[in-house]
DNA sequence: TATAAAAGATAGCATTGCTATCATAAATAA
DNA sequence: TTATTTATGATAGCAATGCTATCTTTTATA
């Protein structure tokens, strides 16, 4: 049996729903690629035409700019994030065993899930790692909101949030405390790579040290005490 | 007497030092306007001409892009504030005390500093806070490093880093621990202004909660135990 | 006063970001 | 089957951006 997961996507991201064409889902693979390569300041609808083999009017017809797809892939990320977590915490009933795999979950390099056929998440897991606060680091942040497109972070943020209350019901910073794992298992891990003496990953350049340090910084906040 | 600060900047940001004339000291007062009321993004030479009353040109002969003007002001800021830590730390013997000084100095808006004449500490601020991690989050970041032009940031990074091993010479992680410190201090603030349910001071919005919340966080991972 | 350095004034050109139009192919309904 | 939506392809075009070049005028300094 194939297991196809769907991420319900919201619909003011897109013009065209792209899931539903081939070139939909063209632009969704190939602007991964794209992405993940280039950078998002380098990224372009021309480029992204010409690698698919189409116009730059075609994508046109499916988002309004780039800056949409990048929020619909990343928005993608999360929502698929969201599912990984409710899948390795399923039965598990200690919160502090929950909020350890959640962080290795984080700061962990995914595998290409097979389950989903036109997306990487390894390519999206770099993207989400050097892209993804752009997403929001806008002037349009406003207006964004508006149209609930932070809503897959948020809600993954209040997921963290409510097992981090289960570790202690009384911590008073759940949900800042979930941005930071968050952010942090992906900022770490971008010095790490880039700026290594921001770090104390530098030599090992290790995703496991990461997970050591946020279990560390989380678990001292949060222990009974 | 009036005293003025000079930070030291980095010669490769510039093709002509912009702090050795009228024009130069215009560009960087005017950047800091334009970017924090536009954003980067929109940010062009274009509109900072027409803002200073110059041409476009005449911009690139101080600025190789918006990019290196980007990196010149933010490390500017850095510079800055690694100074006002001397400042507030100096005859502190308390490491505690310092850092929580540290937390609160990162954390707290700043107000225009009159000691430096053409940069304006408080539209900086809301820079960094906005922009600041679009500095390093590029493809270039790799060739940007080695024109050192984030020396200034690591600087910082080491100097927090050093006084939490002076609060607890063994804590494994000071450099991730304080890029956590600098990044969270500006992003909750961006998240409490902007998608508030990202945080726990959403109905508040103050500043005083982050401090909190940071303090928190930091003083639970490097307290004797 | 000579002359070098900085700034102003234009021009130009490739790329980007976006919209519009018309033709054709594919899917679906009458 | 034919009719007709619907999606795509193929071009065109235009304003804004990013950057370089050149020539003139002003200002600073030797």
């Amino acid at each position: 049996m194939k297991l196809q997961i769907q991420i319900k996507m919201n619909e003011d991201l897109f013009i065209r729903n792209p899931e539903h064409t081939e070139l939909g889902r063209n632009i969704i693979k190939h602007s991964i690629q794209l992405i993940a390569h280039t950078g998002f300041e380098a990224f372009t609808f021309k480029k992204l035409a010409e690698d698919i083999g189409t116009t730059e009017a075609g994508i046109y017809r499916y988002f309004e700019n780039k800056h949409r797809v990048l929020i619909y892939i990343i928005s993608w990320y999360w929502g698929w994030l969201e599912y990984q977590i409710s899948f390795v915490t399923n039965n598990v009933s200690d919160p502090v065993i929950k909020l350890k795999k959640v962080i290795k979950l984080l700061a962990t390099t995914v595998e290409d899930d097979t389950k989903t056929n036109y997306v990487n998440e390894n390519l999206l897991h770099q993207i989400i790692i050097s892209e993804g606060s752009k997403a929001y680091l806008t002037k349009q942040v406003g207006e964004d909101n508006k149209h609930q497109f932070f809503k897959p972070y948020k809600d993954l943020c209040a997921v963290i949030g409510n097992i981090i209350l289960e570790c202690k019901p009384k911590y008073k910073y759940p949900r800042s405390l979930a941005t930071t794992i968050i952010e942090m298992a992906h900022f770490q891990n971008f010095f790490m790579h880039n700026l290594p003496s921001l770090t104390d990953f530098g030599k090992s350049k290790s995703e496991s040290e990461i997970i050591l340090f946020l279990n560390d910084l989380v678990f001292s906040s949060i222990k009974k005490s």
